[in-house]
RNA sequence: GGCGAGGUAGCUCAGCUGGUUAGAGCGCAGGACUCAUAAUCCUGAGGUCGAGGGUUCGAGUCCCUCCCUCGCUACCA
């Protein structure tokens, strides 16, 4: 049995993600980890709150909180946001866990052994008031080219020139707009990239299979040379720079940077889960350690483009340079960007749909179909109101919804609640299901690609297949001369059902669960014979009609929530 | 500025290594049906494929120039 782990990029901590957070990394990864799973794979999916940085130790700040006790409530928020979107992952791990903390410190003191790790002392704004290192981002004044005031010491928005922040004038800095800024001496660890540059470019160039998106922007960094880069920080919430319970001499104080120990946390998230089943290391370890047996695992990546840098070369240097057997990832997929409505999803401005909005006024399984029907996987993507209305009341409430819905309460009304006995299927019956074989072929072949819109275009059209089968078959007609014939189609029909709910499982994985549970199944099963997945209600199976599976959406709530969420500014 | 991605029907998007009249879904129009969430099914009308040049027997697909959008540019994550 093949054995395949999935992460999903993790989300930070710092508040609540927008729809386009969510439909580039932790969607897809679980339409795929729920359909391996459906087809009988060893799935690992994990995922986990990214807690550490600069911003984590701000939003704490802001919400009045120690940064700690922040972070274990927010991400008790996005664990229970991640379980009613249905985000199957087998853990939900945080980057802060004790694990992760071991094992960071594990990597870096391996780097540090194999000469990949270097101390290098530099000069970096220090804020006296806000007790803190600034980085650069967060150093403000006067764009000595434009003359824009509110300039970053990174770049000027205004002129798109690139700065240092020695350049602005009047610098201060941009938590508490202090201008009392001294440039201090601090030591750092630099992760020498530069010395596994080639062995990392072999690495990428042995991946012929990845997307475009993905190599392109490993290729541009590469090209341009990869540069060493610092991994640890002057900051007080984060994986402590020392070697497992030693200090470290000169790193007294300070904590890896957030990208060092975040991928990491992919593996962490793994053994947090082993300890908390009272599992073994080897639990962990068979998924990650190519020693004890993740060479047998397939391990694949679900990010936004913003992530690929990170993945392609700095985590896998990480693992590389630590000349210990770690597993590095098979296949990586990357999203685009969702824009919403004309603009970008901006949660300053409070622009667009987030996840706890999301879920207050629509099912899961609404976002998740439109969200995974419209993934951006070529470019970025646009949500408009009207697209998502159209998309969820011709798709989910007419094409499927109605469609168990004319099914289960014509049966009703002519033979009652249970599956019909009585005639035969015919070259008709024959036809579905030679085309829904065809189809099924296709919709796996989608998905065994992660082709996410097109697997869901595939559903959708096996959706539609029962719609035609029905208009052909038309069993309210022939039900007056040949009860048995239309018993026939009808047993048929209520069939589709759970087959539909077993292929839809996981796109709509709450609505299959319904159908599930109202068609009398205990489970779904995915089908491997059409023509015998479409006898699994025996004549004389009793089953409940549905409550509506999907409700419409008006326009007038569409008005109603495009002026809600369009923002401030 | 540099680099990357993209600009294809009203909308959201497919179009692999260049090859007959450029596709899908939605929307729209007409028809059929009446079991169903005024649902479904069938048919149809819509595009000089961002602009201009070039290569080729032949280009949405390759080359050049230009225009527009978005992203990245390594200390936001």
């Amino acid at each position: 049995m093949t054995r395949t782990l999935i992460t999903s990029a993790l989300p930070y901590i710092n508040g609540i993600k927008h729809l386009g957070n969510l439909v580039g990394s932790q969607l897809p990864a679980d339409l795929h980890a729920r359909y391996l799973r459906a087809r009988g794979h060893e799935v690992m999916f994990v995922c986990a709150t990214d807690e550490h940085g600069t911003p984590a130790e701000l939003a704490a700040a802001r919400a009045g909180k120690p940064v700690d006790e922040y972070c274990a409530e927010m991400h008790e928020v996005q664990a229970d946001l991640a379980r009613r979107y249905g985000l199957s992952f087998d853990w939900f791990g945080r980057s802060s866990s004790l694990e992760n903390h071991r094992l960071t410190q594990h990597l870096a003191v391996k780097l540090w052994e194999n000469g990949f790790l270097e101390m290098r002392t530099e000069r970096q704004f220090y804020s006296v008031e806000d007790g803190r290192f600034l980085p650069d981002r967060y150093i403000e004044g006067t764009c000595p080219n434009c003359g824009y005031e509110r300039a970053r010491g990174d770049q000027c928005e205004e002129c798109t020139k690139q700065l240092e922040p020695t350049d602005l004038i009047d610098p201060r800095s941009a938590i508490s707009g202090s201008t009392r800024l001294e440039l201090r001496e601090t030591r750092h660890l630099y992760l020498l990239q530069s010395k596994l540059a080639g062995e990392i470019e072999a690495w990428i160039d042995s991946k012929d299979d990845w997307p475009t998106l993905t190599v392109s922007i490993a290729r541009k960094w590469l090209k341009e040379g990869l540069r060493d880069r610092g991994i640890t920080r002057d900051l007080s919430w984060g994986v402590p720079a020392q070697f497992p319970g030693a200090p470290w001499e000169g790193m007294e104080g300070k904590v890896f940077y957030v990208w060092f120990d975040a991928p990491i946390e992919y593996i962490s998230a793994t053994a947090e889960k082993a300890h908390a089943e009272g599992c073994g290391e080897e639990a962990w370890r068979r998924w990650w350690r190519r020693d004890e047996g993740a060479d047998a695992v397939r391990y694949i990546q679900f990010m936004g483009k913003d992530n690929v840098p990170f993945h392609t070369l700095s985590f896998p240097a990480t693992l590389i340079g630590s000349r210990e057997p770690w597993k590095l990832v098979d296949y990586i997929k990357s999203f685009n960007y969702l824009n919403y409505d004309g603009g970008q999803f901006s949660t300053s401005q409070g622009r667009g749909v987030f996840m706890d909005q999301a879920l207050e006024i629509l099912p899961a399984d609404c976002w998740r179909w439109w969200l995974l029907s419209h993934a951006p996987e070529s470019g970025d993507s646009e949500f408009t109101w009207e697209n998502f209305q159209n998309t969820v009341n011709k798709d989910l409430a007419d094409v499927l919804g109605n469609f168990v819905s004319r099914v289960t309460k014509f049966c009703r009304a002519r033979f009652g609640e249970e599956v019909p006995a009585g005639g035969a299927w015919g070259p008709r019956e024959e036809a579905l299901i030679a085309d829904l074989e065809e189809r099924l072929g296709e919709y796996e072949a989608r998905m065994d690609a992660m082709e996410v819109r097109k697997s869901a275009a595939a559903l959708r059209a096996i959706w539609a297949a029962g719609n035609e089968y029905l208009q052909e078959a038309a069993p309210w007609a022939v039900f007056r001369n040949d009860p048995e014939e239309a018993a026939a189609i009808i047993r048929l029909a209520l069939n589709l059902i759970p087959f539909y709910a077993a292929l839809s499982a996981p796109f709509i994985p709450f609505a299959a669960e319904r159908l599930r549970e109202d068609m009398g199944l205990a489970r779904l099963e995915w089908p491997r014979k059409v023509e015998t997945a479409l006898q699994v209600l025996p004549p004389g199976h009793r089953f409940s009609v549905p409550e509506i599976l999907f409700r419409k959406i008006s326009d007038e709530e569409r008005a109603e929530w495009q002026a809600r969420f369009a923002g401030r500014g």
